[in-house]
Parts: C-alpha cells; structure tokens; sequence
DNA sequence: AATTCCTGGCTCGCGAGTAG
DNA sequence: CTACTCGCGAGCCAGGAATT
C-alpha cells in the first residue's frame, strides 16, 4: 500500500509537498455539487455517484428499459451459457490514470451499470486516493455476487484485467471464474467495420444509436484531469470525466438493446436506410452467431435489393457487394443466387484500369462442375482472357499477372481438350 | 509495461471426378 | 485400376484495432 501512495506522491510533484491544511470541512457538500457522496463501510471509504434513469428514459434511439425485452437474445454470445437475465448483467467501464494494462495503470473510477425492477441505476466508484482502492474494491467484490455477465467495450482486454491486478495488488481475489463476458467492441467490429471510419465507441452511439454528446472530455483527458485533482482536491475537475464514463455506461446498455434487437430479428425503423455493406456484415454476423434462419431472411432481402436494382449506392460499393453476396451464396451452394450475382456484376462492370476477373473464373468453373456446360464454361474463361489480353500491355512483366495469364490458359486448352472428347464419344 | 479477436494471405492435404 | 487435377476447407502466421 505503501508503494502505492509513493508512487502517487511522485505523480503528484510539487503540491504533494505542501501539508494538506486541515480536512474540508465542507467534505460531503463538495462532493454533493457532482451528485456524489461519500461512501462509508468498515472497509473504509470512498466517493459514490448514483444515477437512477426511470422507466421511460432514452438514450438517443433506445428507450433503456427496452432491453427487458431484448436481453435473452444475448445468450447467444457464449454458447455454453444458461437464458441472459436481465437483472444479471452489470455494464462496466472504467477510468484510468493511462493506456498500458502494466501495473502502473490505476482505474480510479469505476463506473458500473444495472437493471433493477423499472429502472436502470449506474454507480460511479471514486477513489480520492490510493488509500480508499482497498474499499472500493470490496464494494464491488460483494456486488458482483449478484450478475451473471460483466458487459463492456474491450474490458475484456483492457478493464477487465486492470482491475483484476489491483485485486492481486490488493491482496484480495475476485470471484469471477463463473462470469461471463459481454464484449460489445467485437459484435460492433462485425457490422460496422467498413461502414464507420473507426468502432470506437464514441463513433458507434453517434452513428448508429442516435446519442450526440455535448462537451464531452475525452477518454484521453481522464488521466491529466485525475492528475490535476490530485494536486488540487477540486471535486469540481472531475465533473466531466465523471459525466463521460456515465455516458459510457449507458451507451452501452444502449448497444446490448441494438444487438438484442438485431439478434431478436426486429430491424427498427430508422434501419430501413441501412447501407448494403451493413447489411450484408449484419447478416454474416446473425449467421455466426447461430441464428441461421434470420441471417438467410436477412441477406434475401439484400439479394432483393441488389437484383431489383432498388438501391442507391456508388457504383464501386454495388460492385463489391455483389462479389460478396456472391462468394456467400457459392458458399452455401446456391448457386442460381451466385450465379445470378456474378453475371450482374459483370454487366455492370465498365471497362476499367484495374481488372478482376475472379467472376468469369466463377461463372467457368460453375459451367463446367455443376452445370456440365462446357459451351459455357470456355464461353466465361475466354472472357475472361480477352479481358486480361486488353489489359495486358499495363501489366507486363508483373509476375502476378503472368501467373494469372498462364493459369487461365491452361484452364482454356484443358477445357477444350475436354469438349473434345466429349464430341468423339457423342460421333461414335 | 498487453491482450484479444478478427481478417487476409498463404500452404497443405483431402475427396471427387477425370484422364490414361 | 491408378494417377492426376481441381476446388476447397483447415491451419498457420502476420498485422490491425480498441481501451485511458
């Protein structure tokens, strides 16, 4: 313990020198100005900010008492795991005094968030100093008991394993072989990784869940800020960091709802809009996560789109998502869908720079296994050649493309040996 | 002072189908 | 019947992203 309050000491410079004049005697109200107060217990004492969001609270699109309907859907996340209660799952994000997962990183808050009958309640861990991490930590040690699930964005790596070295620091173990984890930045990377610019959390309720912060002190200002009232023991520094980690608590209450709903097959309406890329990631994402049936009726309805050509986006987007819807049909052999996809593509590919011919490589290779249309089949390859030979003066010497070029003529003269023999057998 | 998950690119080997 | 080729899935490896 001691060590640790050196270490702060040294974090602290030159205000740690001066004597702490005398006890605030105004310590609750100071407290109280950020909707906090001191929490006491044999174990000792540290700083605690309560929030109580009722029934009908929202959070950006999501009303929070929504995931009450949604929450069992998020079974799914582990398969050895039991129904998700709602009232078992606690939402958890903390502050800390920088970015490593080393020792040296101090969660100095510790915001946590959970159901309780017609509301939800989020509670802020505060330590003034090192001295009061022993009884936070057996705060929280008792509270875990009662969940099931701990829900966070990359806690499972960064948090998460923070925290459980204070415990060891502390001499003092967390009961959490039995938790289960809720990783919501792994599921949010599934969807949106090509659709957002990047899946930070703060992207990710902006964009996608309607919620728009004002003033809000980055993550990254945490640290100097706890820093800062360290040196000054002014409660009124922390205003904002405080307001940001509730916000990330509540966001990601917001985001299990988002999932629950897409995993309970229930598009909300401001989804209609939802780019192909998006859908398309939704749809592999309910696949991967065992919900077959809805990821088929989901990716249907992109083919509908795609093929009814009711869709507005630019052409480079339509061209890959065709690909892609494609190479999934193939996958899951049906064919007429691939095939239908591929031909689109290229009837809708203008001649450019950059050739590509993996759909006429498809569409041979359809022919000659599974249609046994071999007519068609060197129909697709020879395409595909002439395509090359246009190009060929762009790419000579590019080992690559010779490879490419050799390959497919091989694929051509085997394809022609193939007919004829087929012819000779049909003469005799 | 890290970790986890995911993806793209690569190789290897297997099964099916075909050539000899 | 044997041997080869093709296509594809599995496994491995390297690199990227998110967290304060």
């Amino acid at each position: 313990m001691s060590g640790l309050r050196e270490r702060l000491g040294r974090l602290r410079g030159p205000a740690a020198a001066q004597p702490i004049a005398q006890p605030t005697p105004r310590a609750s109200d100071e407290w109280a100005q950020l909707g906090a107060h001191v929490e006491t217990s044999p174990a000792g004492s540290f700083v605690m900010r309560r929030r109580v969001y009722g029934a009908d609270s929202v959070h950006g699109y999501y009303r929070l008492q929504d995931l009450a309907d949604f929450a069992e859907n998020l079974s799914c996340f582990h398969d050895r795991a039991g129904a998700v209660q709602l009232e078992e799952l606690l939402f958890f994000d903390t502050e800390t005094t920088g970015l490593g997962v080393g020792t040296g990183n101090v969660p100095f808050m510790v915001g946590i968030g959970f159901y309780t009958e017609e509301s939800f309640t989020v509670e802020q861990l505060f330590i003034r100093n090192p001295a009061e991490e022993h009884a936070m930590l057996i705060y929280l040690q008792e509270l875990i008991m009662r969940f099931t699930h701990i829900v966070s964005y990359n806690g499972r790596t960064f948090d998460w394993p923070i925290l459980k070295n204070r415990y060891v620091l502390n001499r003092l173990k967390m009961a959490d072989s039995r938790l289960l984890h809720l990783d919501l930045l792994y599921p949010s990377r599934s969807l949106w990784r090509n659709s957002l610019p990047s899946c930070r959390l703060s992207k990710v309720e902006e964009s996608r869940l309607g919620f728009e912060r004002v003033d809000d002190v980055p993550g990254s200002m945490a640290p100097v800020l706890y820093f800062q009232y360290l040196a000054e023991k002014n409660p009124a520094i922390l205003e904002g960091v405080f307001v940001h980690n509730e916000h990330d608590i509540v966001t990601l209450a917001a985001l299990a709802i988002h999932f629950g709903k897409l995993l309970h097959g229930e598009a909300a309406a401001h989804t209609l809009e939802i780019e192909p890329e998006e859908k398309f990631r939704t749809g592999l994402w309910l696949e991967k996560m065992g919900r077959t049936s809805l990821a088929e009726a989901y990716l249907d309805g992109l083919f509908e789109q795609l093929t009814n050509g009711e869709i507005n986006v630019s052409q480079a987007e339509f061209e890959s998502i065709l690909l892609l819807m494609a190479a999934f049909y193939k996958k899951k052999c049906r064919y007429l869908r691939a095939v239908e996809l591929w031909k689109r593509w290229i009837a809708v590919k203008p001649a450019t720079i950059a050739l590509q011919l993996d759909p006429y490589l498809e569409l041979a290779m359809y022919y000659e296994h599974k249609e046994k249309n071999l007519h068609q089949a060197i129909f697709y390859a020879e395409e595909a050649w002439a395509k090359l030979w246009r190009r060929r003066a762009l790419h000579r010497n590019d080992r690559k493309q010779t490879e490419i070029e050799e390959a497919l003529e091989k694929r051509i003269r085997r394809l022609k040996q193939k007919m004829q023999r087929v012819r000779q057998l049909t003469v005799n």
